[in-house]
DNA sequence: CTGCCATTTTACCGGC
DNA sequence: GCCGGTAAAATGGCAG
């Protein structure tokens, strides 16, 4: 009985205290958007932007293995590498 | 020249402001999983808890959507909305 | 050698039915946009034809949905489903 | 008054046949991914299937100006250009 | 040309 | 630890 009662409050608790952080999230996903915006009003290209962010994120030898990947799937299909 | 070097300082300010947001947004993602694996260890289903979340976070965009539709229906078979 | 050869081939042949395949999709899409325009030059309001055909859409699934909530609700109290 | 029945007729109409375009479409992406899903078990990597595409599609210009752009942004924030 | 909506892409979580 | 499916974010395209 008061097993249930005490569940239902752990449980809520469990709940509001995950939503107070998705809100947090939320607020600094609003304040990347805002640089991206201001980045963009000031003349970048904020996909090229996005390029970088995802390369700086991954390990330099992953990046090199996709770049030598995508080569070889452009000569395999006899698209010029550019 | 010095055009570039501003802008360089420009947008590696950018990027470093976004990578330092994405960095909390990422630590507070794992706060929320803790709690997840918290609630997960005390017996809570985790999937029932995302669907109380989800319906928490939906229900009163969902009730303004009915009463949109209502309205859109009205509309369609020609009757005065107000 | 030759296995890079016969990958072009194969890898070659993949892109290009993805290729056709976006292509008759892009069509259907057309054909679609179409209708639209058509309805709209009879007088019908295309955002209400949207809601329409998301609702028709969606209904079922949240139906299901519904039900499949109010389940998780019963577990969450501690409720037998059955 | 048989204005309306007209009316709802041909917006029914309308309604149906953009939703058989629609199943269509939906089939169409269903094709579209299993290839990709056919693909990726003889061991191709579709991300970089789907990066190809993408070149493809673009105007070859616009990728080696998105290129330079990278290029450039990377020199400008100190990053090696690989 | 601006906002909106569909589609696509990305990240995430649970199961094997 | 990978892999498949699922939900969130972002991109692109279209109507207005």
């Amino acid at each position: 009985m008061t097993d249930t009662i005490i569940a239902g409050d752990v449980l809520r608790s469990y709940i509001e205290r995950i939503e107070r952080l998705e809100e947090e999230k939320a607020g600094i996903a609003d304040l990347i958007r805002e640089i991206f915006a201001e980045a963009k009003g000031n003349g970048f290209d904020t996909a090229v932007m996005r390029q970088i962010l995802k390369i700086r994120k991954m390990d330099p030898h992953d990046v090199a293995e996709k770049d030598e990947l995508l080569d070889l799937y452009r000569q395999a299909i006899g698209m010029p590498v550019g």
